[in-house]
DNA sequence: ATGTCTCAGGGACTGAGA
């Protein structure tokens, strides 16, 4: 069983490579964020050729997230309970597994722009949010994966420059006590489960080449409850996709469940 | 060193967001 999430920044540009690597690395389920288009505009027809399902939850311009999926998802649902939000950022199914019920969340957690700023006042408010839901969540679905990008690097090997960014937005000491506070209900992230290449990002800005110097941050993460963990057989971050033409600026992350 | 990309509005560029 392998899950995958990749922040796409407008599935409209990128729906060529999402097929090429649906196609490529045939994922059981694959979270999208960043979508950027309205539910009318999701691309049913080329998803369902792939062979695949899928589930979403958009808005026009920004975020948005999907789930795409081989066999379809049950108990869909949008957004996080008892937070009222008219960002598109959350959206969970169910899937049965030989090894039992798996409850996957697609989470596009708010950049929050600069330290300080409103945008990350919110962002501070979503996690604290998301926090509270999830644990009930875990309570009723105990084999719970939560994938996404979730714009936080949660220690400084996950930066390529920690001096440079430390004390910014995606690496401040709140942003990273949240993470914490998500984790210790009792999350892991799966990519630290194994031994990884130093210097491992899933997310290259755009600008100043950041990618050919690999100048990134590891923001895109797969969290598993503890009876997943124990399941998790490999995580990796495919880099191919972020050196095509017209890539996004987020690199697939993938986790092998059994 | 705010250098890139996407989208919207409006019909060339500018601004927002990341």
């Amino acid at each position: 069983m392998k899950i995958a999430t990749w922040n796409v920044n407008s599935l409209k540009v990128r729906l060529p490579q999402v097929q090429d690597w649906l196609a490529g690395q045939r994922p059981d389920v694959l979270c999208l964020q960043e979508i950027k288009q309205e539910d009318r505009d999701f691309p049913l027809a080329e998803i369902g050729a792939a062979g695949y399902h899928a589930c979403f939850s958009g808005q026009k311009t920004y975020n948005g997230v999907a789930l795409i999926s081989r066999d379809p998802l049950s108990e869909v649902v949008r957004g996080i309970a008892g937070f009222d939000d008219v960002q598109q950022r959350v959206i969970s199914g169910s899937l049965n597994t030989a090894s039992g019920p798996l409850r996957v969340v697609c989470v596009y957690v708010p950049n929050g722009q600069s330290v300080g700023s409103d945008k990350y006042q919110y962002k501070l408010r979503w996690l604290a949010a998301l926090t509270t839901w999830l644990s009930g969540e875990l309570a009723k679905y105990p084999r719970l994966a939560v994938l996404g990008d979730f714009n936080i690097a949660p220690e400084d090997r996950d930066v390529y420059d920690p001096a440079a960014w430390k004390d910014q937005v995606l690496c401040s000491a709140p942003e990273r006590a949240a993470l914490r506070e998500l984790l210790a209900l009792g999350f892991v992230d799966a990519y630290r489960r194994f031994d990884q290449p130093e210097k491992s990002y899933s997310w290259w800005d755009y600008r100043m080449m950041a990618f050919r110097r690999n100048r990134g941050l590891r923001i895109d993460l797969i969290l598993l409850s503890g009876l997943l963990a124990d399941s998790c057989q490999s995580c990796t971050i495919d880099k191919e996709p972020r050196r095509a033409e017209r890539p996004s600026d987020h690199a697939p992350v993938s986790a092998e469940l059994v």
